[in-house]
Parts: C-alpha cells; sequence; structure tokens
DNA sequence: ATGGCTAGGCTCCCTAGA
C-alpha cells in the first residue's frame, strides 16, 4: 500500500497539479494539508472519478486537512482531541480498510511563528496533544501512521542553511525536542529508516530562489508505530513535483508498506 | 538580503504561510 503525505496549499490552486500527481505516482492513500477549503466547495467528485473515497476537514481559507483513499475508510474523525476549544481544521483520522487494517492520522501542525509568542503556545501545546493522542493510539498495539505537515525541521542536516532557521518555531529548541518526545515513544521517522544524510527537503519557499538554489527544509514527515514500521518497504520523496506548473511550495511525501 | 512569492478573502489591500 502506497500511503503519501502532500500539503497542496490550496486545493482551488493546485487543481491541475494534484490530479497530475495522482495520475503519475497512483497513491493508494494520500493525507492532504492546506486544502483552504469548506468542506462543501472541495471538489470530491474529481477524486471519487479517479477511484478515490474523499474526507474532508475543512475550514474557510485557511488550514483545513483531508484523505483520499482507494481503499474504504472507517471510523472518521475530525479534530485533534484534548481541547474542545480549538476550531482549526488540522487533524483527521481514518482506518483503510487494507488487507491489514492501519489507522491514519493526517495532520497540519501549527507554524508557530513568532515566536515566542501566543502562536508559538499554541503550536507547543498542540504537540502536547498530539503526543497524547499518540500515547493512546500505542496501547492498541496495531499498526498507525501519523503523517502531515508537521512544521518541524527534525535535525540540522534537514535544512539547507540551517543557521537560518535558529530563531524559527520550526527549529527551535522547543519544537525539535516536542518531535523526539514522539519518537522516543517507539515511533519512526519512515524517511530516515531508508535514506541517511544531508540535502533531502520537502518545502523550497517560492521567494528568494529557493527552489533553484535547492535552499530547502524537511518539514513534512510520516511517523509509523512499532507495528507498521515492521511493514515499511520503501519511503521517498517526490522532489521533482517542485518543478511542475504551478507547483506546491511543498512536495508528496511516501511509503509504501507491506498491508 | 532588508519577507524578494503565493493564496485566499471581509479583494485593488490585508493576513498568513515557513
Amino acid at each position: 500500500m502506497k500511503l503519501a503525505t502532500f500539503n497542496i496549499n490550496g486545493i482551488k490552486a493546485r487543481i491541475d497539479a494534484l490530479p497530475r500527481w495522482l495520475a503519475d505516482a497512483k497513491p493508494d492513500v494520500v493525507c492532504l494539508q492546506e486544502i483552504k477549503s469548506q468542506d462543501d466547495a472541495f471538489p470530491r467528485e474529481m477524486f471519487e472519478d479517479m477511484g478515490y473515497h474523499v474526507e474532508t476537514h475543512g475550514q474557510k481559507g485557511f488550514n483545513g486537512v483531508a484523505i483520499l483513499s482507494r481503499l474504504p475508510l472507517e471510523d472518521v474523525t475530525r479534530g485533534l482531541p484534548g481541547d474542545a476549544a480549538d476550531e482549526q481544521a488540522r487533524w483527521i483520522e481514518a482506518t483503510v480498510m487494507a488487507a491489514r487494517p492501519i489507522r491514519i492520522c493526517g495532520l497540519y501542525l501549527p507554524n508557530g511563528n513568532p515566536a515566542p509568542g501566543p502562536k508559538y503556545d499554541y503550536k507547543l501545546a498542540w504537540m502536547a496533544r498530539m503526543e497524547d493522542r499518540i500515547r493512546a493510539l500505542l496501547i492498541l498495539e496495531e499498526p498507525f501512521v501519523c503523517l502531515g505537515d508537521y512544521n518541524v525541521i527534525p535535525q540540522a542536516m534537514d535544512a539547507a542553511k540551517p543557521a537560518a532557521w535558529t530563531e524559527d518555531a520550526l527549529y527551535l529548541p522547543d519544537t525539535r525536542a516536542a518531535f523526539r518526545r514522539m519518537l522516543n515513544l517507539g515511533l519512526t521517522d519512515a524517511f530516515r529508516a531508508r535514506e541517511q544524510g544531508p540535502g533531502h527537503y520537502s518545502f523550497w519557499d517560492y521567494q528568494a530562489g529557493a527552489w533553484e538554489r535547492n535552499n530547502g527544509i524537511r518539514i513534512d514527515h510520516l511517523l509509523l508505530s512499532p507495528q507498521a514500521a515492521d511493514l515499511l518497504v520503501e519511503a521517498r520523496i517526490d522532489r521533482e513535483v517542485r518543478a511542475g506548473d504551478k507547483p506546491s511550495d511543498h512536495v508528496p511525501v511516501w511509503v509504501e508498506l507491506a498491508a
């Protein structure tokens, strides 16, 4: 099963590029972030016609996550538990009914800039809630994957110019520590389980010729539960998507699971 | 390189992104 994450930076703006990538890459399941659309404005028929089940958790203008799946989805839930007052659409869960069912959590983790400040406080609180959710899922001892735009640069090797990020919410010590706490619960960064070393990025800014200069960062991740990590076959970044027509500033990252 | 693009909406400027 090919399972991907892709921050599309607006479904309306990616109405050509997303179907093009789907037809080319043929993922079985895709978690989308930043659909920037309400549920009733999401072009679900377009993806249903391509053979996908569609589940959205949208919001007007900003944020918004969705799942496209060729396999049936069950037990869909929306919103990250732990704060009833949080109205930002950043989390959606479902069980993919593969031969071996897999729980997936599609996430758009808050950016957090400027830091320090209320936006950074929200980011850290959100990460603490996510850690609680992971702990609850781990108790079940079943395969699950948390995939999406984490807005976390885990290590210096995950940025072309790490010195430029030292004061940034994506790379501050508290951010990386919160990410590391998730890994330390027993989750596996799928990409790093298959590829070591610098030079692997999933985001290039639209500004300042970042793509042309390969000034990127790796912030889109798939974290695997121990039972999911046992199924890992392959993990890759589709970097060439960034060179296409009207690209998102992120590219897809995916895994192949033996499920 | 001093935020230099891009997207969306309460659109001809503002916020937000990373």
